[in-house]
DNA sequence: GATTTACACTAGCGCTTGCTTGGTTGACCC
DNA sequence: GGGTCAACCAAGCAAGCGCTAGTGTAAATC
């Protein structure tokens, strides 16, 4: 067995795991339904993976690990203003949505499928791509660019943007820029 | 059989099988489990639904109807300023989140686990719910006290809305009122 | 050339699943 | 006091489940 390495190949049976996971469900998705996407037997697949939890730790972890990894470079990228900051994170986040939607849509309905010990481990990750919008957003209180309560400004603007997967079409009229200008401008008070 | 009647009982075996799956999910709640938390044999819950699936049909079906009847009793509660309207359209929301919780959440969650008829039958009822929000905003939006695309508005609004349900704590400081103030205070740009 | 490693295979164990069957119970009705 | 009916039960079926054991084999490593 060849457990918790990360290879190419490991990385690509859990892209294909996240497809059928968003089709099916976690629950009622079998091993060997995985395999024969996977195009080998199920008993094969115990040589990646310990078990079935263990393959939906792997698409949460990739999925969360390419958010923040794209969102740090997109704040890295723009300019110091609250404004353009906000906007960078909504965008980063919109994009992310594209081209990682199996493993987002995955972690928002089958998180609590996972075992404790996952959960806790892949919510430290979570917790680390939420500090960094509470951080963009303390700023834009501070320059009074947004009003109200931080708690719940920051739920409320996770909460809308989340909620995307569940209607956002990428081949329709609007760019993940599109959408991230209308949500800054629908919670931003210019002066 | 006695399948597809509304008897009180059946309500509230419903009640009782909307817990179990917030707790487990749909698919690892068994037939079994539900009949011990009913009180009956795993058999016997063949008589009040004709499969697992009509149960989950059942639990969204009450909870959607209801969020209906209370949003409308709210609109006809109250003035008739757009701001007045939105904001008793959000506590509305809030507070069927506190009453019918189970409910809501399952709706959330396991949506995709319903047969297409179920799904085709249900998503009538929730366009008859959003339609109310869509005419709230249009009405603000025509008044200019919201700005911006009238389908992406809606959508954020109910995006953040939803989302309450995954950190909301009824036993916590805030009142559904508080929250539905927050968020109207949020996205309106007063004159 | 021998040994190890990575990856795949077949076969199947022990258990759980949703659902069916055939029958019993007790309250109510004319 | 026979008939009706919703509500329930015990028992079990066929199918499917996650996972293990043991084996084969080509490439990499010594």
């Amino acid at each position: 067995m060849n457990v918790m390495n990360d290879s190419p190949r490991r990385k690509e049976l859990t892209r294909q795991a996240a497809q059928l996971f968003v089709q099916e469900g976690f629950d009622r998705t079998t091993v060997r339904m995985l395999a024969q996407e996977m195009g080998i037997k199920s008993g094969s697949l115990f040589h990646h993976f310990r078990d079935k939890q263990e393959i939906l730790a792997a698409v949460i972890e990739e999925g969360t690990q390419n958010a923040l990894v794209i969102a740090k470079a997109a704040l890295e990228e723009c300019d110091n203003s609250a404004e353009a900051r906000l906007q960078a994170m909504a965008r980063a986040h919109l994009e992310t949505l594209l081209t990682d939607r199996n493993a987002h849509v995955v972690a928002l309905y089958e998180w609590r499928r996972l075992d404790p010990e996952a959960r806790d481990h892949l919510s430290h990750l979570r917790d680390a791509y939420e500090a960094l919008w509470e951080e963009v957003i303390d700023a834009a209180l501070a320059e009074g660019l947004i009003h109200g309560d931080r708690f719940l400004v920051a739920r409320f603007v996770m909460g809308a943007l989340n909620w995307t997967v569940r209607w956002y079409d990428p081949a329709g009229p609007r760019s993940p820029d599109d959408l991230a200008h209308e949500l800054v401008a629908m919670i931003t008070h210019r002066v």
